[in-house]
RNA sequence: GCCGCCUUAGCUCAGUCGGCAGAGCGAUUCACUCGUAAUGAAUAGGUCGUGGGUUCGAUUCCCACAGGCGGCUCCA
């Protein structure tokens, strides 16, 4: 998750009132609708709550995150509500607010189906239309239990009080540390019409939830994050405090849906996943193939600039190899299981000859390490930076496989780089300068930095070397300037990582490269290199990649330029299209020369007309369209159309192919 | 792996309350040749995901499996 920054606007805005008599919220912002809890000492309160004299009262408007978070939080108790009135007998597990919306999870008999929850929308309008008010009450442990004797789980959180935290991701909105309350939600007679659990804070009425609101989808979800506890059936939605603001993030949905990778891979004809070869295992079609090629070919040349040493290593190995790296200890799970090979029975069927396990590697670096091992290392050599697109294999849950961002079949950028302790942190700090100037040439521009410390649970190593490994990469990703996001217990098992996270063009983040620092597979493999004073030493790894996966990165890019690839990556860079065929010659002439500059052009020969042609290029995204006729031909000239439907009529053709040629080799956007 | 939904032509999708299927786009062919997002016509193309069951008869109903989608769990 990208760190919540409050935006200048909702900070400053947020002016102090100081209590003169003992008030509520409610009296003190009567004048403003927009304010809908307030703040005191840090703590959100509902406008009814009673303050004080002397209380320092901060209102809470409904456009800000806290209130924003309220106003979901509320919609998710309303849904609750709805929900128990069509069915009774559901059981309330957790309501909290989230990213853009809220959800609700429910123990129900049949699962909700999508005439449901437009039934359940319209009881929740009703809902909101009355205008029900939140009452907070404090109750002790033993009336809670009493009043929630048929909420199973409510139950279960009373008991688990105070740990909260522990209990479920958002299980801290239902129970809150101190004491517990219950709100009731009350009609405008004064009658109760419901009540919950809950930590609160409230909107003060239903009403505020408006037509902002709409349920988004249900799915099946474990009681408190286990897959070892009963699935519960969730509800999400999505709350806004107008309904214009609601059009706009289900535009925005929208627009993430047009940009989905995996429906521009088949719009454009880059890639496929067949089902003959198997779930989560891509092939590239030739445009896809050379999109990848141009970022592979590039990276290539930035890594042999940056001093990189290019190895290449096999698919599949011998069992014995991970039992050494401890791959087979810790992720054997996510592994494809072993081919037995080469065994032999005698005619008895007794085994002769035992055989071996062969294994499809889901990682690189034990063979790195056979690299580096393959003859004694001097001290001269280091840092010693191996690179490889290694295609690794991990046998993903069946229902966990997504397009090319989680596949089972993927190809790493990845590079292990053994140095000294002493050369560490130099080495760190230039390698994360490499990655995010990388990064910036195929174009992303927004990044921040996550911290991915031990799991004690999960790990390998001594304490010592941790806390090294850890604050070394901490002061390296502070020196850098970049925000840094702690992720505890995110580290993989053999070292604690950096890992920069990438914004795209629509505001999304990705995960994009790792920086790994590994004193515990160079114990394992026992690798050494001689020092200047001649005795040996152990190397410390690193391990980087930087787009992750080529897959996963070609997705993101895709998803990042909705397809329309600046002109150095777009699989055909010119189209050119003629007016008429008389101008076929003439065109076919201009592509010749751009190709002889090494420009990916094509010529549109087909018996589209004009109008369909320019359709088609439109739709391919080519980035620059060459048209010509009567009058570009007469003047030796050319027309640009640009993918926005902007044109330049009448360059001359050797301007055009600069302009061309120029623009691939700045790999700027047009 | 778990829960729910889905799978009909290359793609997007209609359809059949059980009687061997249809459109648009795409492809092919012919005619047309037109200055910035769709020229017209014709033709080809489907064991209705796979396997089993029920039935006189299954694309349709049932079961299993595979693949996909949305979540959950997971993500070295």
């Amino acid at each position: 998750m990208p760190p919540t920054t409050l935006d200048a606007d909702a900070t400053q805005g947020a002016t102090t009132v100081t209590a003169t008599a003992p008030t509520t919220g409610a009296e003190m912002f009567a004048d403003r609708r927009d304010v809908v809890v307030v703040r005191v000492d840090g703590q959100l309160k509902d406008l009814s709550s009673e303050l004080e004299a002397g209380a320092v009262v901060e209102p809470v408007t409904i456009a800000e995150p806290d209130g924003l978070a309220v106003l979901r939080h509320s919609a998710a108790h309303v849904l609750a509500q709805a929900v128990q009135q069509v069915n009774p007998d559901a059981k309330l597990g957790i309501g909290p607010p989230i990213t853009d919306g809220f959800y609700y999870d429910f123990d129900v008999e049949v699962p909700f189906t999508p005439e449901d929850l437009k039934a359940l929308e319209k009881a929740m309008a009703r809902i909101v239309k009355e205008g029900q008010t939140f009452r907070r009450r404090v109750v002790t442990e033993d009336e809670a239990r009493a009043e929630l004797a048929h909420e199973p789980y409510k139950l279960e959180l009373i008991g688990l009080k105070g740990s909260a935290d522990d209990a479920a991701e958002g299980a801290s909105v239902e129970v809150g540390g101190g004491e517990l309350t219950i709100y009731d939600n009350v009609r405008r007679g004064g009658e109760v019409a419901w009540k919950d659990l809950c930590r609160g804070p409230h909107l003060p009425s239903t009403r505020l939830i408006g037509n902002g609101m709409q349920l988004m989808r249900s799915a099946a979800a474990y009681w408190r994050g286990s897959e070892k506890n009963p699935q519960l059936q969730r509800i999400y939605g999505t709350a806004w405090p107008t309904k214009d603001e609601l059009k706009a993030h289900l535009e925005r949905l929208a627009e993430a849906e047009r940009r989905d990778h995996r429906r521009l891979g088949s719009e454009l004809d880059l890639f496929s996943f067949p089902d003959e070869i198997g779930s989560g295992l891509a092939v590239f079609h030739p445009k896809g193939g050379i999109v990848r090629m141009v970022m592979e070919e590039y990276s290539r040349t930035k890594h042999l600039e940056a001093g990189y040493a290019f190895v290449n290593s096999p698919h599949i190995t011998k069992g014995r190899l991970f039992e050494v790296s401890g791959h087979l200890d810790w992720y054997a799970e996510g592994m494809y299981p072993a081919m037995h090979l080469d065994a032999e029975l005698d005619d008895e069927g007794q085994v002769r000859k035992p055989g071996q396990d062969y294994y499809l590697k889901p990682m690189n670096c034990p063979m790195h390490n056979l690299i580096f091992d393959a003859r004694g290392r001097s001290y001269r050599e280091l840092p010693l930076r191996l690179f490889e697109f290694g295609t690794v294999y991990r046998y993903e849950k069946s229902g966990v496989v997504h397009g090319l961002t989680r596949a089972r079949g993927f190809t790493q950028d990845d590079a292990h780089i053994y140095c000294t302790r002493e050369q560490m942190k130099d080495e760190l700090t230039s390698l994360l300068t490499f990655v995010l100037d990388l990064l910036k040439d195929y174009g992303l521009e927004d990044f921040y930095l996550e911290l991915s410390t031990r799991d004690p649970q999960k790990s390998v190593g001594s304490e010592e070397a941790w806390e090294e490994a850890t604050r070394t990469l901490e002061e390296v990703a502070t020196a850098s300037g970049l925000d840094l996001v702690p992720d505890p217990g995110g580290a993989a098992f053999y070292g604690p990582k950096i890992s920069v996270q990438a914004k795209d063009a629509i505001g999304r983040t990705w995960q994009m490269s790792t920086i790994q620092l590994d004193f515990n597979l160079p114990e394992k493999f026992d690798l050494e290199y001689t020092a200047p004073d001649g005795t040996r030493q152990r190397p410390v790894m690193i391990h980087r990649a930087l787009f992750g996966s080529i897959e996963r990165f070609f997705a993101v890019l895709l998803e990042h330029y909705a397809g329309a690839f600046p002109a150095w990556l777009a699989p055909v860079q010119v189209l050119a299209v003629p007016v008429a065929d008389a101008f076929d010659d003439y065109l076919a002439d201009v592509v010749a020369k751009l190709r002889a500059r090494g420009i990916r052009a094509e010529i549109d020969l087909s018996d589209d007309r004009f109008g369909k042609k320019i359709r088609n290029a439109a739709k391919e995204k080519v980035p620059f369209v060459l048209i010509a006729g009567g009058e570009d031909a007469e003047a030796g000239a050319v027309s640009f159309r640009f993918r926005d439907g902007r044109q330049e009529n009448g360059i001359p053709v050797d301007v055009a192919i600069e302009r061309i040629v120029t623009a691939v080799r700045d790999r700027v956007q047009v």
